[in-house]
DNA sequence: CCCTTTCGATACATCGATGTATCGGATACG
DNA sequence: CGTATCCGATACATCGATGTATCGAAAGGG
């Protein structure tokens, strides 16, 4: 890039070019994970000389920010969808599976996202970007989960809908570890299924 | 290496050289990352050259094994002490104290481990160690589980003392990626403490 | 349809990391 | 204490990745 904020003709040429370097750092993040990626194996599985990347990038982790954000953006969008289907009020289990398809979706995105919480781990500005994005997917959830019951109905040490939201992003995140070290992505699905009611439901309720 | 199977007269400078070299690895590794380290900078963090890590190790690869492998033990050794510390049938909630304490000890290893989690997700064999090595804590726990009390009390969802075990890695996992972020480490341990709680005690137990 | 601006390919210079071969000093063992 | 063996430092050859500078071609405005 270099670009100084002279605002600057954009071709389509261009955003063309961009989203095509984007899905294929993409695939070849998913492959061979950030760490072990040249920009030179981008640029070729995209198609491209190291000229394009250039022109677009100012260096990999840039490119690796852009593309997270990118793909976070999407499935927060669809998880928020997820949430948003049914009227206010209605049954938790129906929500949980819905929104457990949407978060597990393929193996390939966990291992991205894996890949950026370990690179954000140690860039704490990166991190707050992250930290971000997952505070509101927590308040999505939590406000669902507000909208369902009156604080009522919930484990008593979860405290509060905060607490019960925080709770689900770490069985999502739990889940989430397994599943990338064996793979099994149905087993995965109803694992966490399971885990979400019995964080979400007191013992009395048995709805599997 | 590049040792055949003939025995070798093993120096003790030997072991030494090898010690000095993984806990240097170690503080490089989590200062840097896994797939930002290079060859020459563990040796220089350790005060060695090259030479003494060609003699060593075949790759980096090899040495963050054996890095991984040599504190994942000595931790898991941990656990099972604080795991079975009191005797037979006694309360929860002080395990749930004492395996948090040891589970959340340094973020280091956490980021380190997180390395080695993303590393194993890509290679099937690595993998299977890393599969062994967290089956081994969940049997460790379930044991401790049913030693404690007769499958009731828990929540139904989570079918037996496996499926608790399970869940509580999950919290685990969980917990870590939040402190990975935020990098707040008693937050971390309240926190893991509440989860495991609401994991395994149905909704009239409220002891926290 | 021409001309300006932008894009991306190519070639080049550079740097850092890797692995190997060699050698002198350390270490164990008799 | 002498000697055979082992260990790790040094020097070297090589390779791949990076970033830049340059140039022809594409795109879009008039």
């Amino acid at each position: 890039m270099t670009v100084e904020e002279t605002t600057r003709r954009v071709t389509k040429r261009r955003v063309r070019t961009r989203a095509n370097l984007l899905d294929a750092a993409f695939s070849v993040f998913a492959a061979k994970g950030f760490g072990r990626v040249s920009i030179e194996e981008v640029c070729e599985a995209a198609g491209y000389s190291r000229g394009a990347f250039y022109s677009n990038f100012d260096s990999l982790d840039e490119l690796f920010f852009a593309l997270y954000r990118q793909r976070a953006d999407l499935i927060a969008d669809q998880v928020s969808g997820a949430l948003a289907l049914d009227g206010p009020g209605l049954d938790v289990p129906a929500a949980v599976d819905r929104v457990t398809e949407v978060l597990l979706l393929d193996r390939d995105w966990l291992l991205v996202k894996t890949d950026f919480l370990v690179h954000a781990a140690r860039a704490p500005e990166v991190a707050r970007t992250l930290l971000e994005h997952r505070a509101r997917l927590r308040r999505a959830i939590a406000d669902r989960l507000a909208r369902t019951r009156g604080h009522a109905e919930l484990p008593a040490v979860l405290v509060d809908v905060e607490g019960a939201a925080h709770a689900v992003v770490a069985a999502y995140d739990g889940v989430t570890v397994q599943l990338l070290l064996d793979g099994d992505l149905e087993r995965a699905r109803v694992w966490l299924k399971q885990l979400l009611t019995a964080l979400l439901t007191d013992g009395s309720d048995t709805t599997v």
